[in-house]
DNA sequence: CGGAATCCAAGATGATACTG
DNA sequence: CAGTATCATCTTGGATTCCG
């Protein structure tokens, strides 16, 4: 149950099949940025929230309870920047505008999506976790 | 307390991609503070590091470039209090603790690893994407 | 309605020094 | 070695106002 550390080392990478990572522990690694976006503050809920399909401004806004303008507005542009996020304006009055995720972006809150339901189906389990440690 | 707990019931994860997902939306929800810490700038790295096995407080300094000793001490901290982490600190001279993930941890760092993995394996899909938005 | 612009508070982060 | 304490700085996030 805990045979993980001393049985391979730190040296000794067990990734037989996996991928070569490391390169995001570089600092200057371009991973490390996508990284942080995808995984900022409200990254991970804009792209959960948007896994269910094309929502507009103001829908994010309320689903997404807690969020700024300023915060959903910026979050959005970086996702719409690494390609996740599709960003399409009406050119009509009152604006229209629709946010949806790209193909790439849908893959992507695939993963996002299964960590977070793991979460909050862990929760419990997490909660009282904390409590012992306290 | 809150009772989202049973709420979804942890046996009704039915649908594939599609559970009852909601609460992480509202502010107040626990999971909100898990999946900050768990996707923090800094606590990614470290849970990825981590699944390779037991890494001494240096280790981890020196495998993930650029954090400070204050934000690897404050994430260690958070990861462990969320269950994710076990400090294990020898009484000796000079001081030798090891940090390893708890078969918990070793769950969620297993999602959060799959990210990163598909963000690395996607780098050049995203920045391509990048440079067309600009 | 969908933002951009501005101001401000709070927290994150970093560099350095210090200690058990 | 594994931190903590301190101070300086940068970023986040929120509230408000304004505009096409």
């Amino acid at each position: 149950m805990k045979s993980n550390s001393e049985s391979m080392g730190v040296g000794s990478h067990r990734l037989s099949s996996r991928i070569r990572r490391g390169d995001v522990f570089s600092e200057d690694c371009p991973s490390r940025g996508v990284l942080l976006h995808a995984t900022s503050r409200w990254g991970v809920l804009v792209l959960v929230a948007l896994v269910e399909g094309m929502h507009r401004f103001s829908d994010l806004r309320r689903k997404i309870t807690g969020i700024s303008e300023k915060m959903l507005a910026k979050t959005l542009r970086d996702l719409e920047s690494d390609g996740f996020v599709l960003r399409v304006a009406k050119p009509v009055v009152p604006p229209h505008v629709e946010y949806s995720l790209t193909p790439m972006g849908l893959e992507i809150s695939g993963h996002v999506a299964e960590l977070a339901d793991w979460i909050e189906l862990n929760i419990p389990k997490i909660l009282k976790a904390r409590e012992r440690g306290r």
